[in-house]
DNA sequence: TAATTAAAAGACTTTTTTGTCTTTTAATAA
DNA sequence: TTATTAAAAGACAAAAAAGTCTTTTAATTA
């Protein structure tokens, strides 16, 4: 469904969300282990959202990454859409150069529907949302 | 969604239900043109399948890939299966090492429904039905 | 201001996916 | 039964995704 650099970024960002509500910052070593992943990697990919605007950060001594109030509305939907690019949106379920209602692939009726549910819940979940499940330990980011 | 693999899995077997629904068999060049795949790669594809038996074929002259009336009742998700393994039926959306509705990822609610929308339809499309709606040419396995 | 801290940047490696090419095997037809 | 045809098999190659490591830059704190 996602790529694996997108899962991470995801649970990045919901893991941030966490750390930060209270306004502090949470380094990139902690953000690893708290989603499990590896370490340089997601780095990568949250400089990568750092640039796009998706997550914020601060360098030197109490630095971190952060979200703030209008971060924590970001939807899952922008961070798929800045990682993945939007493939999962608009793409032939089949692979053909490009999905159309005038030139159908075989899947195209049936496939419009799963995608329209999938855009619809990535535009209407926010990683605040999210977090709240996560803090009420209803959900996880990771198997211990 | 799908790998390529299997994307050109599912394009080839529709359109070998098509082309050998006479009784005939349909060549892997045919086959390539006729979904628009590179020749070689669709061949091992569907060597792998044919090992599975989930397509049928015959060497030699008038030899060539067919599926038999039991085989034109194959479902998608019996391809996917074969292909890109089960993950897209019981994978975590989030990445977790496993999806479990007592360890859930902050995604796995909304999640669940998405995966049994398409696992839902998977398991009841046919690729015989797919193939009649090529027939009537209502929709297409490649852009001009 | 100098030392320290932590992200940013970028080069590099490994693994997986995707795609290509050649040789072998098995069926048919002359 | 020999030549021909077409899939099977398997070795390679290229590209993309995933992951690692080192150096640089920009903050803070002493
Ligand atoms: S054309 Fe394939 S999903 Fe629309
Ligand atoms: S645990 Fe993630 S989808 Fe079920």
């Amino acid at each position: 469904m996602f790529s694996k650099t997108c899962e991470y970024a995801i649970r990045a960002m919901i893991f941030i969300a966490q750390q930060s509500k209270d306004g502090s910052r949470v380094g990139i070593k902690e953000i690893a282990k708290g989603i499990d992943s590896p370490e340089h990697f997601i780095a990568k990919i949250l400089q990568d959202l750092g640039r796009k605007g998706v997550v914020q950060s601060l360098k030197g001594p109490t630095g971190g990454f952060y979200l703030d109030n209008s971060g924590r509305k970001t939807t899952l939907a922008t961070i798929v859409k800045a990682v993945d690019g939007d493939d999962i949106f608009s793409g032939c379920g089949l692979g053909l150069k490009q999905c159309s209602d005038k030139h159908p692939c075989p899947l195209h009726h049936e496939f419009i529907n799963i995608r329209k549910d999938i855009t619809n819940m990535l535009n209407k979940t926010k990683v605040g949302d999210l977090q709240e499940q996560l803090d009420k330990k209803l959900t996880f980011l990771r198997r211990d």
